[in-house]
DNA sequence: CTAAAAAGCCTAGCAACGCTAGAAATTGGA
DNA sequence: TCCAATTTCTAGCGTTGCTAGGCTTTTTAG
């Protein structure tokens, strides 16, 4: 019995699209105007649909921020492994892939304003603290400490090291994100953390 | 006439009223829970009245934003102060007093989470971009300018060092407050930073 | 001291919000 | 073709930020 089957896979595309609606609708006006009647007109459903997918509106934010996750870890490591390539096992090569790191990851929350902040600003519901952090986001978390770890003091594990170096790039994407932050300055902001961890 | 100044001191007083209930409320269960009505419950009077003060509830959350720009500036200087008159003039008085600015900053983020998020997270109307910074804030910056004066390379002005000093403590006090870090090791984390610039 | 004018405040209401109950419509199997 | 099950929509509740207009109090003038 297909029949099943396809109505499943009905529910999970249209799942997809309330996601993918939720997200075009923040990036481009921020998520304040991300409400339930908007969202149900853009996908052209009523808003008990929406309800019948995600349990309320931060249930679909937090969607839009798993999706996040994945794409962002994707572009930490895609970044990172470009570095390593270009930099072909020189010296530099870990310094290299430390600024690349940084560089993606500043350029991921520059790109994505909206989706950065439902990731990391937002409160949400997504439990960190009780360890039960999506998959996505640990890997993405992974990448951090492998581009940290041939820096970090011997005889310590680097954990501190790579929370502080994520805090660290956070801080500057938030900040420039709010234009708290010299606009044009970011570069040599990279510079200078990077510097500090390599130097 | 002096009818005319004893209403405009009890309208001041009125607004302080008004600010002071806000940021309580925030303090005591977040800044969704301040609404203009259980504003004017506390306050003891109608909405319009708040309106007759502030433009709309987002001036009163600024109002209180700036309350805690003066408060912080103050922090941060005396705690510079402490550690300066506690290391006389010895060898490591700018790096402890770096290690005092970062831990005052942190202290201040972690016990009035509410007001931190007012001043730093919370898109606001303060306008920082265009330069009109509020004084007091830009007081809390030269504070952290000086703390990491000593520690920029020569040749350069720090500038960038002091934006990213800033901008680490930020991120370092936003993920903690969202247990997205953990919990236990902040300390370890300043002394990772401070270590990174001042080591 | 009284009455008109001014100022201040509150009641009541609007549009939009998140969310939900129950009616209406659509779909699947006999 | 008809019935039952599922799905979807209409309509509505309580709450939000904010405001118009009436009412009360205070100030001024006679």
């Amino acid at each position: 019995m297909p029949v099943q089957e396809r109505k499943q896979k009905a529910r999970e595309q249209r799942s997809q699209l309330i996601v993918s609606a939720a997200r075009e609708l923040a990036e481009a006006e921020g998520w304040d105007a991300v409400t339930t009647r908007k969202l149900a007109d853009r996908v052209e459903y009523s808003q008990p649909v929406l309800y019948s997918h995600f349990k309320n509106m931060d249930a679909i934010a937090a969607a839009v921020a798993l999706e996040g996750f994945g794409e962002l870890t994707t572009a930490l490591t895609e970044a990172r492994a470009a570095a390593k390539a270009a930099a072909r096992a020189g010296e530099k090569s870990a310094s290299e892939g430390l600024r690349a790191v940084a560089e993606a990851y500043l350029d991921f929350a520059g790109e994505h304003p909206a989706l950065y902040q439902a990731m990391f600003v937002r409160p949400t519901q997504l439990t960190f603290a009780t360890g039960e952090i999506p998959a996505s986001l640990r890997e993405a978390f992974a990448a951090f400490r492998e581009a940290v770890e041939p820096f970090a003091r011997p005889g310590t594990d680097g954990e501190s090291l790579t929370e502080l170096f994520w805090s660290s790039l956070h801080g500057l994407a938030t900040l420039q994100a709010g234009a708290r932050l010299r606009q044009t300055h970011q570069q040599e902001r990279v510079e200078v953390l990077v510097g500090l961890i390599a130097g």
